[in-house]
DNA sequence: TGTACATCAGTGAACGCGCGTTCACTGATGTAC
DNA sequence: TGTACATCAGTGAACGCGCGTTCACTGATGTAC
C-alpha cells in the first residue's frame, strides 16, 4: 500500500483552479465516500455487525486512525450509509408515487372505479421501479432493510425514523388509489406499512437468493399488494 | 467460577437409580442446552453476528475449552437453536391451523360464504395465537425471523428450509379458508408466504418496540391479514 | 478378585491474531504581522 | 519580503484485550481378561 498524498492536484492545473481548502473539503468527502463504499462491500459479504474499524479502513485503503478523522466510530459510518439508503429510496418512492397517482387520475376519468385489472396497471410499475431501485443499490438497500430489525440499535431507531418519512409518502399516495381515500388516517397508514413491507421483502428476496428470477418476483409481489390494496378497498366501511 | 463437577448426582439415590452412561449423557444435555440458552441471552442483547464461543461458554458457566465437546463451531449451536425455534414454531402453528379449519367450518355450515366479519372470527385467534407465542418464545423466535436475512449463510438457507414446511402447512389451512380452495398452489403458496410475512413481521415489532401495545399490534395485523385474504378470495378466477 | 485399557465431559496453559484506541508526528497549505 | 503560528487529512508505533484453537491433562466410570 502506497502512502496517500491526498494532497497532489488529480492533474495539471486542478489546483490553480481550487483554492487548497476548496481541495482538501472535496477530498476529504472522497474519503469519506470510499470508507462508505468499503463498509458496504463488507457488510454485503459479511453482515453490518461483524464490520471492524481496521477492516473498512483496510479497504478503504487508509491507515486504521485515519479512519478517526471521518467517523466517530464504527456505528456514525452505519448512520451516514443509513442516510445515503434513504435518500436514494425517498427519490425512488416519490417519482414512483407521482406516477402512481398520475395513472390512477387517468384510469380514474375513464372508468368510475378500479377493477383490479386497473389496479394492476397502477401497481405494477411501482413495483418494478421499486425492485428495480433495490437492484440497482443493492448493498446500500439491503443494509438499510436488514437493520431495519437489526442489533444496532441506533440504526434501528434512525431507519424507523426514514421508513416513518416514506410511510407517509406511499399513505398519502394511497389515499388517491382505490377507495382508500375513505379510510381514516390509521388504517392508510397500516395499508402503506404492509404494501412496503411486501415490496422491501421482494427486493430482499431478490437480494438474496440468487436463484429466483425477477419477473417472477415482480408478479408475486403485485399479486399481493393487489390483493391488499383490494381487500383493503372493499373492506372500507 | 467453581469447577464443574459433572458427575455429581443431584441428590441422594440419583445414581443408584441410573447407569453412568444414562446420568453422563443427560448432563450432556444439560449443558448443550445451557450453551443454547446462553447463546439466545446474548444475541438478545447483542445480535448474533457478534456472538463469539467465548462469551457463549463464559455465560454457561464453562471453560472455552468445553464448548467444543458440544459444538463444532459457533454456527453449529445457531442451527441448534434454529431448529428448536421452527420446532416451536411447528407446534403452535399446526394447532393454530387446526383451530382456523374447525372454526371456518362451523361458520360455513350456517353461512354460505365467509364475510369479513366471518374471516375476522378465523384470523383473529390465529393472530392471537402467533403473536403470544412470539412472546413466550422471544429470543429464540425473534433470532429465527430475524437471521433469516441475516449474514450466516448456514442458518439462512436452514431457516429458509423450515419455513417452507410452515409455509405449506399454512397454505393448506388457507385452501379451507375462504374461497381460496378455488385457487392453483402457487396462488395458495404466495398468499401463506405473505400472512406469514405480515404477522411475523407484527411479532418483530412486538418483540423490539417496547412502546407498542400487544392489542394494537393483534388488530394491526388482523387486519391486513383479512384485507390480503379478502381480497384474494374475490380476485380468484 | 485385580489389572489394564477405553470412554468421555470438562479443564488450564499457551499460541498467534485482529481489534479499538492513544499518541506524537508529517507535510502541504493558509494567515497574521 | 520573511517569519511564526494555525489548520487539517493522513501516518506508524505501541498498548492491552478478547478471540478461536491446540494440546496434554483429569477423574469418574465402564469393560475385557
Amino acid at each position: 500500500m502506497e502512502r496517500a498524498n491526498a494532497f497532489m492536484p488529480d492533474g495539471p492545473g486542478a489546483s490553480s483552479s481550487m483554492s487548497f481548502r476548496t481541495q482538501q473539503k472535496k477530498q476529504r468527502e472522497k474519503t469519506s465516500q470510499s470508507l462508505i463504499e468499503a463498509a458496504l462491500e463488507l457488510s454485503a459479504a459479511q453482515g453490518y455487525a461483524s464490520l471492524s474499524l481496521r477492516s473498512v479502513a483496510r479497504k478503504a485503503g487508509i491507515a486504521p486512525t485515519s479512519f478517526y478523522r471521518h467517523f466517530r466510530e464504527i456505528d456514525e459510518l452505519g448512520l451516514a450509509i443509513v442516510d445515503q439508503a434513504s435518500n436514494v429510496l425517498k427519490k425512488s418512492l416519490k417519482q414512483a408515487c407521482e406516477d402512481m397517482e398520475k395513472t390512477a387520475q387517468e384510469i380514474l376519468a375513464k372508468e368510475s372505479s378500479l377493477t383490479p385489472a386497473g389496479l394492476r396497471k397502477i401497481i405494477e410499475p411501482f413495483v418494478q421501479d421499486f425492485l428495480a431501485c433495490m437492484k440497482e443499490n443493492a448493498p446500500l438497500l439491503r443494509l438499510f432493510f436488514q437493520e431495519r430489525t437489526g442489533s444496532a440499535e441506533v440504526l434501528r431507531n434512525t431507519i424507523a425514523l426514514k421508513m416513518e418519512r416514506l410511510l407517509k409518502m406511499l399513505a398519502d399516495t394511497l389515499k388517491q388509489v382505490g377507495r382508500a381515500a375513505k379510510t381514516p388516517w390509521d388504517e392508510r397508514r397500516l395499508l402503506a406499512e404492509s404494501v412496503l413491507l411486501l415490496v422491501s421483502q421482494g427486493g430482499m428476496k431478490l437480494l438474496t437468493d440468487p436463484d429466483h428470477e425477477t419477473d417472477e418476483i415482480v408478479d408475486d409481489v403485485c399479486s399481493a399488494v393487489i390483493w391488499l390494496l383490494h381487500g383493503a378497498a372493499i373492506s372500507a366501511p
